[in-house]
DNA sequence: ATAAACCCTATAAAATAAATAGGGTTTGTA
DNA sequence: TACAAACCCTATTTATTTTATAGGGTTTAT
């Protein structure tokens, strides 16, 4: 399952991809809209920032707004950003490899061998699911 | 990612299935074969077998064992098991439904549409592969 | 000047996962 | 028939991760 914090993230992106036409929205708009704390939400929403995918204006009349199209932003990248690797396992993870304690050899692991397979399908859907697939559904 | 719970008890049944010429197999040499802790291992294995995927045997000489062909045995049913839902959101969710809180109607959600593609999607893969797939890899 | 907004780091609280503990029950074998 | 080896069960503790809060600092339009 998707942590809060990436669930968030999808909310405040599609959020931002409603109202794209105005300048800038704010934080508290997105955190009463979905009755998140404004604080926690502040964290998620600069950590997106950094990732590059918004972009935002300080001072009295800021706030953020969405520097991508929809369409360029999967669901893998946020998931990946706010959640971590999309693998099953650390020993198939691709930007977050680590290996598996109880496998003594890695290369001659059945387990491994199809949760490789296992993430590149899964990595697919998600690669080609984006902001702009769930804006059209709303 | 998977937990430890689900991710031992897949090198459980890889294991079993490996030695299913055998009438039954120790808990303790599954454990040592992997470096689990006996006890936790336990846990799993009755699980597993409440599940309807393991029997055992009591008593000197007992044991555990498969009672089902592996490719009988899908990746979905076992970390569904072990770790809970598939679905990314509990508002997909198909065997462990909730709603979201931050989610004012759920009918018009954008993302709540697009978790249901990926995850109808992701079942095709989970419930595709078998234990009979790790057992082939090794 | 000032208020409204973003920016940053650290810490606390809550929830979940992982492991341990301690015994009970069953059953094959000597 | 005693005993040891194995499964079976429940509860508790520990560790880790997630979620949320706190408290300020910096920037900028008016």
């Amino acid at each position: 399952m998707l942590s809060k914090k990436t669930k968030y993230a999808l909310h405040a992106l599609t959020y931002l991809g409603k109202h794209k036409d105005e300048k800038t929205v704010l934080i508290q708009d997105i955190a009463e809209e979905h009755g998140i704390s404004h604080k926690f939400l502040e964290n998620i929403l600069l950590e997106l920032k950094k990732a590059g995918m918004l972009g935002s204006k300080k001072g009295k009349g800021g706030g953020y707004y969405l520097i991508k199209e929809p369409k360029e932003i999967p669901l893998s990248r946020v998931i990946r950003l706010l959640d971590g690797p999309i693998a099953l396992l650390p020993c198939v993870s691709l930007n977050y490899y680590e290996p598996c304690a109880e496998c003594k050899n890695e290369a001659i692991c059945g387990i491994n061998r199809v949760m490789i397979q296992v993430r590149d399908e899964t990595l697919k859907i998600l690669e080609n699911k984006t902001l702009e697939d769930i804006l059209k559904e709303e």
